[in-house]
DNA sequence: AAATTGCGCAGTGATGTGGT
DNA sequence: ACCACATCACTGCGCAATTT
């Protein structure tokens, strides 16, 4: 046997795997145990729930909950009972970020050890006072009493999902974006921080000219509405673009091989093109790979097609619109990632597809919501992938990169310096909270198993999607499930199928994370007349 | 004033190398 | 024979410096 020695050294690999991941489940259990008899004592760090009610939860009837934090226990008024659980009626006194907290031990829950250690990334935190003088003060109300707020069962389920922001996002009040030396500056307007700082900027160095509201920056024209939305075209660039010239007699050989001179002319359109597709043209991103990839094999039937996609794209050039979010309190960062097998020219490579936007947390929570294309990609999977599933988990795989770059550069802006340098990534990246969705149930499947195995015909792909798993506990990365008409990537993959993101643009760059809890695939939702955008309600 | 050149960025295919 | 990987050549863009 030629490959024993491979063969022995994947067992090994897969039994050490399942051995680790049995004892870190282990771990847990044992920890959370351990969490639940041990009573709270001074100085732990505690999460409490909260019941939430944002405004359009309420119009429509439930609420929702969600734990809040990090808080630090700074003393409990006790009845324990023999065990040393603390009994219903106990309470305990919290600290967090200066204010006293009075609250109820059945709505705790102890900070897991990440948060722990990202709360003492920050140093430590001096309490200004001590609990007597606060929470005897005779008339006036010096602290919060939450103790009336008990989540039920299912409401702690809830939140328990949720990820938790440790930090309060303190309100960056102005920007700058630089470019060689153009410079793109923003803040709220009348803000007094942003105000003054605009106004020394401008004693400081003499500018060329100030432009606002409508302009052009690196070939783009970029247009602020009065909603503070923002919407980014290339109509000019566009309109520019011209078609190959081809000879009646020419264009009847369809199946003519292309010359030289028809080849470059094919680059050099084509090279145009990529360049309108990476910076506003998203919904031609596959058509643009995939010509480019054919240009070496080419035929004049190729040329007809790239004049085709010229039309198409001057009849339709779109927008790229960057929605204003003004209510939203954070962003979340949301990666659609899909492949489409072996459908490359040369028969045997295989396309990815990646979409990352910017979105409200309603999307989370199965609504429609606006949504902010920051990133997008279409191209050749490097590797040769020897299945569907293969592919899509390549794909999968290469979009959480990108989103975990994406995360980082957030958290950058949001971060104080203290909270970055020296800092590892991966606490770093936990402060701007990051989804992927895909539509392979094969994928799924194999990650939503506590238990990962790695064995069949797919041994490299599994062990790449463990990076997955990985992620989902270091980075705190959010899995969901769509079917494949609610995939808005699958539009990056394959030219032939634009419906989803022309639906997305019809809904005017608003989308859903479809929920189903029974996975019906898109053929079978469709053969039952079910909308592609209709969802479940979560819960 | 207009044209050319160089830079860094993106994507593709072709080519060679090393490995099983 | 096939694959992964690195490197190269080719295309485009915007921008600035230089040449014409």
């Amino acid at each position: 046997m030629i490959d024993a020695g491979f063969g022995a050294n994947i067992k090994a690999m897969s039994l050490a795997e399942q051995a680790f991941l049995k004892d870190q489940a282990q771990q847990r259990l044992a920890r959370a145990e351990a969490a639940g008899k041990r009573p709270l004592v001074p100085g732990d760090l505690v999460f409490y729930w909260r019941r939430q009610v944002a405004g359009r939860e309420k119009e429509r009837g439930f609420t929702i909950g969600s734990f809040v934090g990090p808080a630090r226990v700074l003393a409990v008024e006790t009845r324990v009972d023999d065990e040393g659980r603390l009994r219903p009626g106990s309470c305990v006194w919290l600290h967090r970020a200066g204010r006293l907290i009075k609250a109820a031990p059945e709505q705790l829950r102890a900070a897991t050890d990440r948060e722990r250690a990202i709360e003492e990334l920050k140093g430590p935190v001096e309490i200004p006072w001590t609990i007597t003088s606060l929470a005897s003060h005779p008339h006036k109300k010096t602290y919060d009493d939450i103790t009336s707020e008990i989540p039920d069962d299912m409401q702690w389920d809830e939140a328990a999902q949720q990820p938790v922001l440790s930090h309060r996002i303190r309100g960056k009040k102005s920007c700058i974006c630089a470019h060689v030396d153009d410079f793109l500056f923003g803040g709220a307007p009348g803000d007094k921080v942003h105000d003054h700082l605009m106004e020394q900027i401008k004693q400081h160095f003499s500018w060329g000219s100030w432009e606002s509201s409508s302009f052009t920056q690196c070939g783009v024209t970029v247009t602020q509405h009065s909603d503070f939305s923002i919407t980014l075209d290339q109509q000019e660039f566009v309109s520019d673009l011209q078609e190959i010239k081809l000879s009646r007699d020419r264009s009847r050989q369809v199946t003519a091989e292309t010359s030289d001179y028809e080849k470059h002319q094919l680059r050099a359109v084509l090279g145009a093109l990529s360049w309108f597709t990476g910076q506003t043209g998203f919904q031609f991103s596959s058509d643009v790979g995939i010509l480019l990839s054919s240009v070496s094999t080419s035929q004049v039937e190729t040329i007809l097609r790239t004049n085709k996609l010229i039309r198409d794209v001057k009849d339709n050039p779109g927008e790229l619109r960057i929605h204003a979010f003004p209510d939203a309190k954070r962003l979340e960062l949301v990666c659609w990632a899909d492949a489409a097998w072996a459908n490359r020219p040369d028969g045997k490579s295989s396309t990815e597809g990646i979409v990352i936007g910017f979105s409200s947390p309603a999307l989370l929570e199965g609504k429609i919501a606006p949504v902010s294309l920051m990133y997008w990609r279409s191209g050749k999977i490097d590797r040769t992938c020897r299945s569907p599933a293969c592919a899509e988990t390549k794909g999968v795989v290469n979009g959480e990169d990108d989103l975990y770059h994406l995360r980082y550069l957030w958290s950058e802006m949001l971060l104080p310096k203290e909270r970055l340098v020296g800092c590892h990534p991966d606490t770093v990246v936990v402060n701007a909270s990051g989804t992927l969705v895909t539509d392979s149930k094969n994928l799924w499947d194999k990650l939503s198993k506590e238990i990962f195995v790695i064995k069949g015909a797919e041994k490299r792909s599994d062990l790449e999607a463990l990076s997955l798993k990985e992620s989902q506990d270091n980075s705190q990365l959010q899995l969901r499930w769509v079917h494949s008409d609610a995939m808005l990537a699958n539009s990056l993959t394959k030219p032939s199928e634009k419906w989803q993101i022309l639906l997305f643009q019809k809904m005017k760059y608003h989308w859903r994370i479809v929920h189903d809890s029974n996975m019906v695939s898109a053929r079978k939702r469709k053969a039952e007349g079910i909308d592609p955008m209709h969802s479940e309600v979560k819960g």
